[in-house]
This record gives C-alpha cells, sequence and structure tokens, in this order.
DNA sequence: AGTATAAATGTAAGCGCTTTCATTTATAGC
DNA sequence: GCTATAAATGAAAGCGCTTACATTTATACT
C-alpha cells in the first residue's frame, strides 16, 4: 500500500495553511500568485491527489449522479448511457449505474440504492414505478430527472420524444412515395408511445384526407412475434395494403421474416417502415427503413438539466421535446396512388 | 432541504453511544439483543439512513467499483455491463462507469477519474494502454482485473475468452457437415483475438488431415467492410469453396451482403460462419450461425474477481477462461465432402 | 459472596477535507 | 508616515461515521 499524501503533508512542505491548500485546489477564493505556486510545486513533488470522499463529506457534495435505466444492454440503453456518461465525464462528475428490469420493486429498490450513495442527483428511466411515487420522490431532497417519461405534474423535468411526430413521418413518408393502403401494426395501446406513434399514423393520413382502416390495425406487443403475427392477421383480411408501418423495429423485423415465410418479398410486394432505428435495423434485409430516435441526445439532455439544476454549471437551455427523424433505407418502395 | 437524522441523533434517542449505533448498523461486533432493539426502533423512527460518505471516509472502503469500457453501447459492452452491474448490486457495491473510447489518452484520463473517486478497485476492458501501463498499475494501491485482455506478468487478474476454441468450434462445424474447402475472413492479424481465432481454425482443420489454403484467406479489419473486401477477394481468386468462416459477426455480415449483391445466395452457394453472436447475428438473412461468446459470464466473474479479492466476501472459485459455444443458425448447410 | 473471565458498551481520536471568522499583510490615499 | 480598506492567510470547528482501547456489566465457578 503506497502512502497517499495528504493536504496536511503539502501545507507543511508549502509552508502554508491547509486553508490555503483547499484554496488553491478549488480556486475559489483569491490566492497570491507567489502562494499559489508555491502550493502546486509542493502537491507536484508529493504528487498529491485529493481524496474525493474526504472532499465529499466536507462540502457535503458527491459530484457523483445517479443512473437508473431498465436494462443495460440494448442499443436505446446503450446510446443513452453514452449520452449521460460523455456530458458528466467533461463535466467531472461520476455516473453510478444501476438496473431496474421495468420490475417495480426492483426499480424502487434501485432508486433507494443511489440514493444510498448521497448521489447529487438521479435521471431515471422508469417504468413501472407510479407516477405518485415520483411526485413524491420530489418533495425529497434528491433531484431528479425523468428519461422518456412524462408526468404533467413533474413537466419541468420531464425529457421525452416526439413520438406523435415519428409516426406521422413514417406514414408521411409513404404517402409521399404515393402508398394509401397501409397497414399499421402498433405497441400495446396502453402504452403512451405506441398511441402517440399512432396519433401520429392517423394524422398524416389526414393530410390527405384519408381515414386509417380499422381492418389493416392489429395491436402488437412491440415485440418480434407481435411483427409476425400482425402481418399474419392483416393478410387475412385479404383487403389490399401496400405498405405497412410497425410501432417499432422489433415488430418491423418480425414481420419482415413473416412475409419471406409466406413468400413475400419486402418491399415489391409491400414495403415496411419500423421505428427506433435499432441497430439490427441495419443488417435486416432488406436494410429498414425507419423512424431515428436521438435518445443519446436526450440523455445528454438529461445531464445538462442536472448540471444545471443542481450544479449550476450549465447555462445551455435545457430542450425537453425532441424530435425524431425518418432514415431511409431499403425496405420502403414508391407505388402509383390508386 | 429535508433534514437526515445522524448517528448521533440515533444514540440519543436509544440512549447509547455512538459505537453501539455503529456496531448495530454493521453488525459486525456483538450487541446485547435488547440493546439492538432500542437502536433498530430508534432508527426507525427517525427515519435514519447512514451517510455512505462519512463511512466510506472513516472506514476507507468507498463500496465503489469503477468500470472502464471501450464503448457504453454494443451488445458487447452492454453483456458485460449486465453481468456486472448484477453481480455487484446483489452484494451492494456502487458501480461507476467510463468510457475509454480505445484511445490512449481517454483510457488513461478514465482511469485516473475512476482512481480519484477513490474505488476500491477497477474493471477494466482497455486496448490502448500498453502491458507496461498496466503492469505499473498494479503496483500501485488500486486494484484491477483485466478482461479480455492477456497479461502474463498479471495472469491471475485477466479473465477472457479462449478464441482459439471458438475459432476450432466454428470451423469444426463446418468439417462436421462435410465442408472441405474452408475460406477465412481474419481480423487485423496483430490483434490477440483475431490470431487465436485463426490458430483455431488450423487446429480443426489439422483434425481432418487438411491444410490451410493461404489463396481462401483474407484479414479483414473486424468491421463490416473487411467482410465485404474479404468475399470478394476470395471470390476473385477463382478458387472453389463451399463454406466461409468470418472472424467475427460483423465482418459475416458484409460477407452476406456482398454474397447478395453478387447474387450468390447463403448458404446454397457457400455456408457462413461468424463470430460473437452480436444482437445483430439474429436479424440477418438468413440468420447467422455463430460462435457466441458468454461476455455477461465473464463480466459477472470479473465482479467476482473482485469481491474476493477485494472485499474478501467471495469463496466461489474465479473462472478466468471461458469458452465460447456454437450457436446453430440458417446460414449453414451440409455438403458432400469432395 | 468473591473472583475471574467474557461480553457489552463507552470514550476519544481520527479519517481528509471545507469553510467561517479572526488575523495578518498589502495597497491606496492623504 | 499614518490611516483606512482590501486582499490574503491562518486557526479552528466541523462534516458523519468508524474503531481501538478503556471501562462497565454480566456470567460462571468456587
Amino acid at each position: 500500500m503506497i502512502h497517499m499524501a495528504t493536504i496536511y503533508e503539502v501545507s507543511k512542505l508549502a509552508g502554508v495553511s491547509l486553508a490555503t491548500v483547499s484554496r488553491v485546489m478549488n480556486n475559489n477564493t483569491p490566492v497570491r500568485e507567489s502562494t499559489r505556486k508555491k502550493v502546486l510545486a509542493a502537491m507536484e513533488q508529493l504528487g498529491y491527489r485529493p481524496n474525493s470522499i474526504a472532499q465529499s463529506l466536507a462540502s457535503n457534495c458527491s459530484n457523483s449522479v445517479g443512473i437508473l435505466v431498465s436494462e443495460l444492454h440494448g442499443p436505446f440503453y446503450g446510446a443513452m448511457l453514452t449520452g449521460i456518461e460523455a456530458e458528466f465525464r467533461a463535466a467531472g462528475k461520476h455516473v453510478i449505474i444501476a438496473a431496474g428490469h421495468s420490475e417495480l420493486a426492483t426499480e424502487q429498490e434501485g432508486i433507494e440504492f443511489l440514493q444510498s450513495r448521497s448521489c447529487d442527483a438521479l435521471i431515471l428511466h422508469v417504468e413501472a414505478v407510479s407516477d405518485d411515487y415520483l411526485i413524491k420522490l420530489a418533495q425529497t431532497d434528491t433531484p431528479f430527472v425523468l428519461l422518456n417519461r412524462q408526468i404533467p405534474a413533474l413537466a419541468d423535468r420531464c425529457i421525452s420524444l416526439n413520438n406523435e411526430l415519428g409516426g406521422y413521418l413514417a406514414t408521411q413518408h409513404l404517402l409521399a412515395q404515393g402508398h394509401r393502403d397501409i397497414a399499421y401494426i402498433a405497441g400495446p395501446m396502453w402504452k403512451t408511445d405506441a398511441k402517440e406513434r399512432y396519433q401520429g399514423h392517423q394524422r398524416a393520413l389526414a393530410d390527405y384526407q384519408l381515414v386509417a382502416n380499422p381492418a389493416l390495425f392489429f395491436e402488437g406487443d412491440f415485440r418480434e412475434t407481435g411483427g409476425s403475427k400482425g402481418l399474419s392477421a392483416i393478410l387475412a383480411t385479404g383487403l389490399p395494403f401496400t405498405a405497412l408501418v410497425c410501432g417499432n423495429d422489433e415488430m418491423a423485423s418480425g414481420a419482415l421474416t413473416a412475409a419471406r415465410e409466406l413468400g413475400l418479398s419486402v418491399p415489391d410486394s409491400f414495403s415496411v417502415v419500423g421505428f427506433d432505428n435499432v441497430n439490427f435495423a441495419y443488417y435486416t434485409y432488406p436494410k429498414l427503413s425507419t423512424i431515428d430516435y436521438p435518445i443519446s441526445a436526450m440523455g445528454q439532455m438529461a445531464a445538462r438539466w442536472v448540471l444545471r439544476e443542481v450544479y449550476r454549471s450549465a447555462t445551455v437551455e435545457v430542450q425537453q421535446l425532441f424530435e425524431p427523424h425518418f432514415i431511409p433505407r431499403d425496405s420502403v418502395k414508391a407505388c402509383s396512388p390508386t
């Protein structure tokens, strides 16, 4: 065990008080230049490294932020963590992670676990805990910001995607390519995401004086099986359609596989658009046209919220609603409007 | 700011000393049952939550572990983090993350950043820093374990995959399916991974008294482009082959795309095997047969190493070399040996 | 009851740093 | 040179907890 120099040793070597060493280190009070140089030289000679735990205790600021996400794997969460970590790293704050697995008990426990570390703030991507729980949490002494969760009572601390616009863009692209009979496989309609994406789909149709045909609608589960079942159900109606919008990429992938198994060729038989631009969307055959979701930027913005609200360091405006954009790939082909 | 009760307030309410409250809290010294009950009741009444920063300073143990990975996104790192976080969460240790981006300066800075947090240990997945740097780091007071890095001088703290066996399994599967002319697209041969995987390939061939044909070998870059260029180069030789092994899934994906663009059908024209089982491998067309890499279990094992070596808490044997296994999907088809 | 020993508890110092208030030093103006 | 003021620095207390050693209490044995 190599001995770590303390602030006391630096002060003795530099011939100044502890307080002056602290002032030099934190650069928060004027120090005469000649004194500063003596202190810095002593620090360098001793290889001094401040004990951040002692700093945290004395200053009542841990310089760390807890992040609770549903999972640590998957393109969504990877991008989120990347955005968050990079922003905090640049600001010298440490990021502590925990996974909530979208389970009520695990999420709550995870929040408490992070609180127990005296994190200065939390960034939460949680699904299972109730709005009430979060409203109560907002009354405790732990500041937090929510990612991809909308709670009106906590509006100033919610950062999310404009799902309605994403649904609109997905369908609008098909309409602009001449498609008029557009089938839709939705996520679970109790989920706000799924509902808003479908609303955007409806709005795009309305722009063309069209109405969604309920027979060309299937409520899926946001999983691959929802996509394959949805496509089978829609095909079973015997109704014509030239394009399919899926509420997320995983269901789109399921639909692609099902189509292939039924001897249907995408986009020749019908075009497909997904949502999320998860990384596998690029590897499907055909490569999937989809809606991109700037999750890394959203994570970054959550970090900025914390830097602004808790650390008072950011001066930049925090954007709370993010806009998706359309990623054209190979799964859409134009057709003549009927 | 809601007032947090301190250990002093608990001791007063319970009518015992600070030390006794600490003993009850840490359960590390016998305390009479009646005293314990008084203390626990006082804690509950006051909603007492220990200040972990103060605990860390007083005990010289931060109960946190730093993780430096190359990236925070991607299936590889997501699985690793998941394995690590779950193990530490169960043990009550906090996980602090940082990304090194495989850049020398960023990796070193990341290590120092984590050290500056007084982490009790580090788990490092680093590529750019030299063996010498890590050997010197091992002489400092920060214990660390390496994931997917082999340094003989630090053998007891390296956890990695048996790449040679993975390469063997990939090729052995094809040989067992009757393939004899097997092309190989390798990763960069200065990388240990790439070299060992190719060695496994050679060993599998040797089992069948075969020798790898250098004309059916291409050194790629572990990226998609390496796969497509590799296939083109191999096809350009005009030599017959019935199967292709790629050193990783991304190159395999590139080869699949290139084959399709050349009007070649996999596995009808030739079979393909990848390596890594990244999540997109399931979404290619055809679904890719590949070598699975138990990265989550490896992360978990790294965590166990830390728990055993630093916290003295794990009694389980730590496994350092992990074995891959073969994942059969749709990209391989049997053929008659020539 | 007395003695020896074990168990339980208390006292005090300290972990390494921050920050408030007191003191000293430097500077400007007359 | 003297005075007033600003700048710089030091002394001391404290952040909330741990733990070693001292002291007290309880238990077992005679």
